[in-house]
Formats: structure tokens, C-alpha cells, sequence
DNA sequence: TCTCGATAAATCGGCCGTGA
DNA sequence: TCACGGCCGATTTATCGAGA
């Protein structure tokens, strides 16, 4: 039974009651051999000499400790002060000395000194071209080089104070102008070398910054350094692996455009700018979105169900000129060609319905249609780049045309007629002699 | 033409995972 | 350890449209 139940524990949890039992065996061990350590200690008593010489030999010893101590003590006290004094003179010039914190005392660094010179050649071209050889050949990446280099004057830090001046008063602010001013200090301040040095994030700590803020700046230093070749094969650098492909991007970009997700407004005064730079702009004809954005993302999901994309990226792919139907998009023309026309539609197949009550009008060759656009798509060509051709609209077109309706045996050898209506102008008699013409809506059968 | 409220659009920044 | 980018909620700004 034990041996099941063992069998039945992973092997990381095996590994942890083993580290746990170890654990405890060698406190236990422990714990034992310091109470023989304490035991032994107390028993132990300490049995001194009683004799004159013994005495006194005790004596000297007592207070040639005595002497050591104080004399160590004024030693560190000497150390404290004199090291308080070398940083205070150093903060009062511009560069603090290199090396300056280095050796423990000026005494050690005097002797140091006085060695490397003794080491060196005695003609002082011999001993420069040596010391700049040495420097040189050290790598410049070297730590230790790079904390010799390393000095921050006042002045600097006076920049460094004024920059995070305007960071703080300017940061939270949305304005063009704030945003212009963000924009020129993150990109003075985010260039190749602090790029090099790998020091964005204490950058960003010390100015108050969020990071990607500063890899903003980079990016428009980039834009504006770069020449367009460049700028082009610095968009292709290497990204994270899930990161979304330009293949998807443009998959999320055509579906937006797609049939059932938007369409033209068919309106040309509904152009949509987009601000590229200073006087810079593109324009688009504005598509209005048939449905919600969730509902296109749902849309997406089922129709490439390979492609992993958040709600929020997909709708971040949205081209700029694609935005939510409003009221004002569901205003339908009122003229007198558009009503006439949906007029004898109507009429047209609801005596279509009456010939071929018996046939599915969906399956059939020859359908009911809903909506006058679904007939008028059947006299056309298929559409190109999401437009049907000019020549196709204008009727020039000779594979398409009215021709492409066809009646169905029953519509043409039915007996009954068709009933629909139209706008003609009649003439009646007003008030008086007076004769007005009135436009009126009038029965036809044919 | 101006004002004001509603809404859309743009941007920021925290969190988190991943790559170098 | 640093840099980057996806995700997402919060916040601010820009734009639109109605009314005076």
C-alpha cells in the first residue's frame, strides 16, 4: 500500500520532502554539537598565576592594550576627517579628480604613485607615449575604465535639473504645443550613444520619464536622421515572435474594406483626412461600417480562426477612413427617380412571388430579391478592387447589362398583369378659373 | 458667428511577456 | 538587465452639431 501511495507522488514533490527531511537532519546536527560547545564553555575555568612577575606581566599587558586602543581609535578618527575633507574639496572643482576614491588614503596613492614613476622611462616623451598606449589598449568597455571616466560636474547636473524642469511641468499636458515640446526633449535627450551605453531606464528613473516615452523620442530622432532607404530597413529591424505579422496587418486591413463590413457612402463630399505631418495630409473616401466593431472583430474571428489578434489591435488596424455608421448614414433618398424605381421593384417581385408560389424563390434561378441593390448587382459585372467598372455602370459594357434578368416561364406566360405606380403631373381646377398642376402618385397595369 | 455639450479620436502609462 | 511591444483602461483634446 505504502509503495502505491509513494508511486503516486510527483517527482518534484519527492524532491521536496527529501530537501525538507535534510533540511531538518542537519539542524538536529547542529543543535547538538553547539550544546557540547556551550557545555564545554561553562565547565571551563579560568586559573591565572598568583605570583609577583605573573602580576605584573598582567598589568603591562593590560595597559599597553589600553595605549593600542586609544591609538587606533585616533587613528580612524583622523582617516573620517581627513576623507570628509578630500570630498568637500573635490565637490568645489569642476571635475572631481579621477581615481579620486580609489585608494584608502593620499598616502597609499603617493606611493603608488612614486612607483609607477620609478617603473617608467626617464625622457617624458618616452613616458607619455607609454601611459597613452597603455590607456589606449585597455578596452573602452572596460568597468573599471569606465568608472575612472566617469565625472559629473555641476554644470551638467544643472542641465540635467533644468531638463527635468520642463519634463515635469510639461509631461502630463496634451497641447501641440506640449506635445511638440515632449517630442524635441525626448528626441534631443534619446540619441545612438545612450543607446550604447544601455542606460535609457536610469535615464528615464532620474528624469522623471516612463521609458516608452523616450523610445518615442528615438523613433522621431530616427525619422528625422534617417534618410528614407534607412528609415525604411529600420521598420524591418527584428521584433518579438507573437508580434503581429504584415501579412495579418494587411489581412485585418482588407477585411475592414471587405463587402458586409463597410462600404462606400457614395457620397463625395464624405472625405476623410489624415494628418501625416506638418502640412502634410492624405484623403480617402469614407467607407461607413455595415455593423459594430465587436461585431466585425467576431466577424474576423470566424472567418480566420488561425489568426490570434486582440479585439483592440484589430481594431487599431482600422483604416482611417473606415468609422461607425451614424444617423445621418441611414438617410435614404427621397427623390422622385429613387422612389419610382422602388416602386415598380416592389411590384415587380411581388408578382414574381404570386407566378412561382410553388418553387423555394431562394434556391431558384429565378429569386425573389430583397433589396433593389441584390437585382441590379445580377445586370452587372462582378466588381473590381470593391467597385463595379464605369463601363458596366454606364451600360457600355456588353457581357452585362439588363439583359442578365431573365423571366421565369411562368412570369412570361402568365395571363395577370403587373400593378405599380408612378409620379405623373395632373392638372385641377383651384379656387376660380385657376388651373394648377399637382404631382401625383397613379396606378399602371401592364 | 459664437457657445456649449456630446462624442470621437488620440495618447498615455501600467502591467506583463519576450528577445537580446 | 534592459528594451520593446501587445493589451487595455484612463485621460485629454479635437471635432461636430444644435441652438442662440
Amino acid at each position: 500500500m505504502n509503495n502505491r501511495k509513494k508511486s503516486k507522488l510527483s517527482a518534484k514533490e519527492i524532491l521536496i520532502r527529501n530537501r525538507e527531511r535534510k533540511r531538518l537532519q542537519k539542524n538536529e546536527t547542529s543543535r547538538k554539537s553547539y550544546g557540547k560547545l556551550y557545555k564545554n564553555k561553562e565547565s571551563e575555568t579560568k586559573t591565572y598565576s598568583q605570583t609577583i612577575n605573573a602580576r605584573k606581566k598582567r598589568e603591562q599587558r593590560e595597559k599597553s592594550k589600553k595605549i593600542n586602543e586609544r591609538k587606533l581609535k585616533n587613528k580612524m578618527n583622523v582617516r573620517k576627517h581627513r576623507g570628509k575633507k578630500n570630498v568637500e574639496l573635490s565637490s568645489m572643482s569642476l571635475v572631481v579628480p579621477e581615481g579620486s576614491n580609489v585608494f584608502k588614503n593620499r598616502m597609499e596613492k603617493a606611493r603608488a604613485l612614486r612607483k609607477f614613476k620609478e617603473g617608467l622611462p626617464k625622457s617624458p616623451s618616452k613616458r607619455c607615449a607609454v601611459i597613452s598606449t597603455y590607456l589606449a589598449r585597455r578596452s573602452p568597455r572596460s568597468p573599471t575604465i569606465a568608472n575612472l571616466k566617469h565625472s559629473v560636474s555641476p554644470v551638467e547636473m544643472a542641465v540635467v535639473a533644468d531638463i527635468q524642469e520642463i519634463i515635469k511641468s510639461t509631461k502630463l499636458k496634451r497641447s501641440k504645443n506640449a506635445r511638440s515640446v515632449m517630442n524635441s526633449v525626448t528626441a534631443s535627450i534619446s540619441g545612438e550613444n545612450l543607446a550604447n551605453s544601455r542606460g535609457k531606464i536610469k535615464l528615464c528613473k532620474n528624469l522623471g520619464l516612463p521609458a516608452r516615452r523616450v523610445a518615442g523620442g528615438q523613433r522621431i530622432r530616427s525619422r528625422i536622421l534617417k534618410s528614407e532607404s534607412s528609415a525604411w530597413a529600420l521598420t524591418q529591424q527584428k521584433t518579438r515572435k507573437d508580434s503581429i505579422s504584415e501579412e495579418t496587418k494587411k489581412t485585418v486591413y482588407n477585411f475592414w474594406l471587405s463587402d458586409g463590413i463597410s462600404h462606400p457612402t457614395g457620397n463625395k463630399s464624405d472625405i476623410k483626412r489624415e494628418r501625416l505631418g506638418p502640412n502634410l495630409y492624405t484623403s480617402h473616401m469614407t467607407h461607413v461600417l455595415e455593423k459594430t466593431q465587436t461585431d466585425a472583430y467576431l466577424d474576423f474571428v470566424a472567418k480566420y480562426p488561425e489568426i490570434k489578434i486582440g479585439q483592440r489591435a484589430f481594431e487599431k488596424l482600422r483604416p482611417f477612413f473606415v468609422r461607425p455608421a451614424s444617423e445621418k448614414d441611414r438617410n435614404t433618398c427621397c427623390c422622385r427617380y429613387h422612389v419610382e424605381a422602388n416602386l415598380v421593384f416592389k411590384a415587380c417581385m411581388k408578382f414574381r412571388k404570386s407566378c412561382d408560389r410553388e418553387t423555394d424563390s431562394q434556391e431558384s434561378d429565378y429569386p425573389v430579391f430583397e433589396k433593389m441593390s441584390d437585382l441590379i448587382h445580377i445586370t452587372l459585372c462582378p466588381k473590381v478592387n470593391g467597385f463595379y467598372r464605369k463601363n458596366c455602370l454606364d451600360r457600355k459594357c456588353s457581357l452585362c447589362g439588363v439583359g442578365n434578368f431573365k423571366l421565369s416561364p411562368n412570369e412570361s406566360q402568365s395571363s395577370s398583369t403587373v400593378e405599380w405606380q408612378k409620379y405623373e403631373y395632373i392638372t385641377e381646377k383651384s379656387k376660380g378659373k385657376n388651373v394648377r398642376r399637382r404631382l401625383t402618385l397613379i396606378k399602371k397595369e401592364n
